[in-house]
DNA sequence: TTCGGGGTGAAGAAAATCTTTCAGAAACAT
DNA sequence: ATGTTTCTGAAAGATTTTCTTCACCCCGAA
């Protein structure tokens, strides 16, 4: 078949000399803003090339391509692997295993979802999260599921050392109803959704709402409905070659939150975080060194 | 006309919401590796995100396009500008932000971090630690410090679906003593420590050691003391710019874990998640869709 | 001038692609 | 549980694309 060892671009070249004219139009063409002009049908780049279809066809297959379909298809190929290139280098990421091993196929996922989820992040969005995170006369709510309840512990743990007047609700215990006894309104509700989604979670929120309270959301790909309440919404990609999806990508977005108002508290959180170190030394929690 | 003012992508991203389940599954598919799967024809695109043609043409109609070659051709024109516009080369992850904003050079941190500790991590360890945990004659037992607990909590609730005989401790509350009462030898204990390493969780491993049991250890990249008495041990980098650590590598590690031992006792771990999933439809804790 | 050989594009045939219709299916509300 | 609304894909029709054929043209040689 065709030789898989060149680009499309390189191949143009080296032929170039075999070509006739109408075909060094074309290829000419072709490569004056490569590879966009190929990606259209073959009559937009014949006429594009101010040349006839047949020629394209002639050339293509002087390229070693069954017919312009095939060529096309390269070109998209190409085109895939020039722009996902410098993100999902294909490393294999454990070296002592076999390519198709679990360890890198799940990790190629997971860097995929991260990739995704952070490049379509709304800055704006995060903006005003951690402006609302950041704000101590509003109280916080950390809420989660049956499986993210274990992350909304998680972001929980840290914002609890980061200001005062932080809670973890519980949206799958029958409990929530009463952590929320005290919301005000303006304080913020951190809520963790994904599929398969809860109704008690979207109970929640919608009380929350109703309370006049300011919603931030952590959710997949395809937002949970809380989505419909929430100020601040934050998709991350959980799927993996797994019968489980991955909560890695949302994990990451919280550690980033945490980052970022930790930034901004700054002065007031290094108090409060001298006062922890202290207590921890007094109850020798923790190892001195090692 | 359509509003050429943002790029298909967001335009996507913003209509999510009015879109239906296969329309968005489409939209998914699309964004997946923007944009080349949507340079290809109508069809293939149906193909690969498993929906008919038909939903492919009311979604662009819905996104304001008269028909799919004018979908299409937007798109090349979109590409064509990104290609041509050398910024394209910088690496950064949140397009919209600028190149040193704490989300890109936390994720780049991140990637770092996962890059580097999967490629270290020993497959024979990963393989001895899986052996141990599909036995469904060990128990197994999930502890976590001050932090992890919630990562604990996080790999006990997927060990709990798969197999029985889980239990979650809490190393540093005063009562891991009794929920290790009846640890048997041969059973398996799965630890996160990471710095600063607490003193319950060494206590924790050393009892654990002396009667018998089989320690899986998930620590950082200077490796806890648990060390000394584990069998397994996974190290994943955690540092970030942030003042806190990042436990994403030591997530990702306990997700491919529970990825292949569901793999390993998939034949067991059937019916029990088919028992779980008739609780869920029964007690309708889950909405169907949407 | 006439002849031959390759190059080229018009036109039509073949094959897809794209669009529309419509009936069945699924989710939601009552 | 039942009815209503909305969604979905099979199938068929409309359109476009792709490919092939073939006549024409240009150019150099006899």
């Amino acid at each position: 078949m065709t030789d898989e060892s060149q680009t499309i671009a390189e191949r143009l070249q080296t032929a170039f000399d075999t070509l006739t004219r109408a075909e060094r139009q074309l290829a000419d063409t072709l490569l004056q803003n490569y590879p966009v002009t190929g990606l259209a049908s073959i009559t937009h780049l014949a006429k594009a090339a101010d040349v006839s279809t047949p020629t394209v066809v002639r050339m293509v297959q002087k390229l070693g391509f069954s017919g312009f379909p095939e060529f096309q298809s390269a070109l998209r190929g190409e085109l895939e692997a020039r722009i996902s290139d410098p993100i999902t280098k294909r490393d294999t990421w454990v070296h002592s295993a076999p390519e198709g091993h679990i360890l890198n196929r799940f990790t190629d996922a997971v860097i995929g979802n991260i990739h995704q989820s952070l490049t379509q992040i709304d800055l704006d969005t995060f903006e005003r999260a951690c402006v609302l995170l950041a704000d101590p006369d509003r109280r916080v709510f950390v809420a989660g599921g049956r499986i993210t309840h274990a992350l909304a512990e998680y972001l929980f743990l840290h914002m609890q050392v980061l200001r005062a007047g932080v809670t973890h609700v519980h949206a799958m215990s029958s409990t929530w109803a009463h952590d929320l006894l005290d919301l005000r309104a303006g304080d913020v509700v951190v809520i963790f959704d994904v599929r398969r989604y809860e109704n008690s979670t979207l109970k929640l929120a919608e009380l929350a709402r109703d309370r006049g309270a300011r919603i931030i959301l952590l959710t997949d790909q395809w937002r949970s409905p809380v989505h419909e309440f929430a100020d601040c919404t934050f998709c991350g990609r959980i799927v993996v070659p797994s019968a489980w999806d991955s909560l890695v990508t949302l994990m990451l977005m919280a550690e980033a939150l945490v980052a970022e108002v930790q930034e901004r508290t700054w002065n007031s959180t290094r108090a409060r975080m001298q006062d922890l170190e202290g207590m921890f030394d007094r109850t020798r929690l923790f190892r001195k060194f090692t």
